[in-house]
DNA sequence: GTGCGTGCAAAAGGTTTGCAACAAG
DNA sequence: CTTGTTGCAAACCTTTTGCACGCAC
């Protein structure tokens, strides 16, 4: 989705671009797997900054457009990333922390087996794995 | 596990066995998926009750045992169960809410798939898959 | 009797909300 | 000029923590 693009489905939608907004989604972009927090945090470095409330009511908005998803990776505050980028699943490694991605392809059958024996279509990209990686099994 | 045994084993750990530790965990075994707040509540009604605050130091020494185990259903607070009970994975719709649960096979290649390509060893019994049901798809 | 466990209250972490002022269209 | 959006502060919800008292062993 290019720029201009997202400003007219915005508009198009009865909401405003405002210079929030946008320094959210840059945020979100640049940073990846980024809390609310941090991204109100990112945001502070690179301009005069967006009160948190904004964050929080900007990704939300941006979430319904379909422009960026959350994960849980831990207990805390979730994690935003773009839409776009969001073609993976998430590993967590109860042992270090270590958080990986791998391509969603390796669920195929979990989300075959969901669809045919129950009709259950799997958004598998909101999907994290808990488990044990390699050095801390 | 055994009434008896579980009670050797928080004495063999130097833990002790009080009433509140029983009534949690009875709460657990009777509830099934159910937060911190909602055991509170069943162990409020029960008896003279007790504090949130040990229920979760509680739910914590009883998930350390590997008495139980806990999943986060949706956006607030996780869920407990008995760890002998908790073997199958969850399904969350995000159209109706419905949860439901289904058996850990189903997830027996994507588990050989982490195994295989990271050495990485999932806990099926964490995982939670949002998506939509059959009647919300 | 000794020290772990509990209740209480306060703090902490994360998120939401009401409202007046502001700014996009 | 109209109305969606923002900042601020306060409220909210969930979880954690410090501390004095009480109870399991």
């Amino acid at each position: 989705m290019t720029e201009t693009q997202w400003h007219e489905e915005l508009r198009a939608k009865g909401y405003r671009v405002t210079p929030q907004r946008q320094l959210v989604l840059e945020a979100v972009k640049a940073l990846e797997h980024a809390t609310p927090e941090e991204i109100s945090v990112k945001v502070r470095e690179t301009a005069r900054g967006v009160n948190i409330s904004t964050v929080y009511r900007t990704l939300e908005l941006l979430e319904e457009l379909g422009m960026v998803t959350h994960t849980h990776l831990s207990h805390g505050a979730p994690t935003y990333h773009l839409a776009a980028e969001a073609d993976h699943l998430h590993l967590v490694c109860r042992g270090c922390g270590a958080v990986s991605e791998i391509r969603p392809e390796i669920a195929d059958g979990l989300v075959k087996g969901l669809d045919e024996e129950l009709g259950f279509v799997a958004d598998v990209r909101h999907l994290t794995v808990f488990g044990r990686c390699r050095d801390c099994r």
